[in-house]
DNA sequence: CTCAGTGCAAAAGCTTTGCATAATA
DNA sequence: TATTATGCAAAGCTTTTGCACTGAG
């Protein structure tokens, strides 16, 4: 966060450990811009923001990375709305999205659900809960449709 | 299902509760034929099956038939994957999906999640839910992925 | 030195929009 | 008859792909 210094080699591990991936400055950029912004953001919200350090970076290097680092396991791709994908760093804690259908407005939490889904609904029994997108109308948004 | 006289009668109850939406062939259609298929289907699936009724029907009234299906609040729009949107007829009684990130299955269950969200997370205290998407890795996969 | 990664431009989806025509209320 | 809805074609967006060049290992 401060140690400037720092990053590139955290980078450089979590990229090595992948085995075969190559280190370059453009995935070195794209993992510290992701990291530095806590939450979520889109393929084209990293390029703007990884352009000020890098102006040649190109748009398509961007969404090859992200899809790489999705294949890695390095983030997690979420769908809120119709129009981009969203990116963020897959955390170790479980943590949870309420997504507003009115606004769009996306609320992060952090209980734990996988415990009481896996308990409860059988056909979840087998299934490996990563994360979830509870959908539905924020309290500003409940107000103005009444 | 069966009393093919019976459903335009409802179709044009569900939209003309709205107030002011016209009810026209096209959208008798497309509310049929997403009554008719229990589950979710894109706007390419609800083209092509309705085509087959209608073959001069065409794809951008789908979308806007969709779209204001979606402001009537007749259905609901979902986002699995990257490529589609998905719709389904809104029902009474509360479900939710997982969804495998590995092959893109989706499994319905009606378990409530609603009461338990709402007692347990203190920011969805005054969120509506709608519905929920549980994503994962369903048993199939987690083998594969070993 | 080699092969994976990048930039650029073009293509490929899915979805939306403009406009004249057709149909509903 | 007055609007609203439709069909068609074209445009818009995000995302993907082909290819020659560059750079990491």
């Amino acid at each position: 966060m401060n140690n400037q210094t720092s990053l590139p080699k955290n980078n450089h591990m979590a990229l090595k450990v992948t085995g075969g991936a190559r280190v370059t400055n453009q995935r070195t950029l794209i993992l510290k811009v992701i990291r530095h912004r806590q939450g979520h953001l889109d393929a084209d919200e990293v390029y703007r923001l990884a352009r000020k350090k890098q102006p040649r970076l190109s748009l398509s290097t961007v969404y090859r990375t992200l899809q790489l680092f999705k294949e890695l396991g390095l983030v997690e791709e979420l769908h809120f709305d119709e129009a981009h994908h969203h990116y963020e760093l897959k955390l170790p804690s479980e943590h949870h999205h309420l997504v507003c259908l009115g606004c769009g407005r996306v609320i992060e939490f952090r209980y734990p659900l996988t415990r009481y889904i896996k308990r409860n609904v059988a056909e979840a029994k087998d299934f490996e809960v990563i994360s979830a997108e509870i959908r539905g109308y924020c309290s500003k948004c409940r107000q103005e449709r009444k």
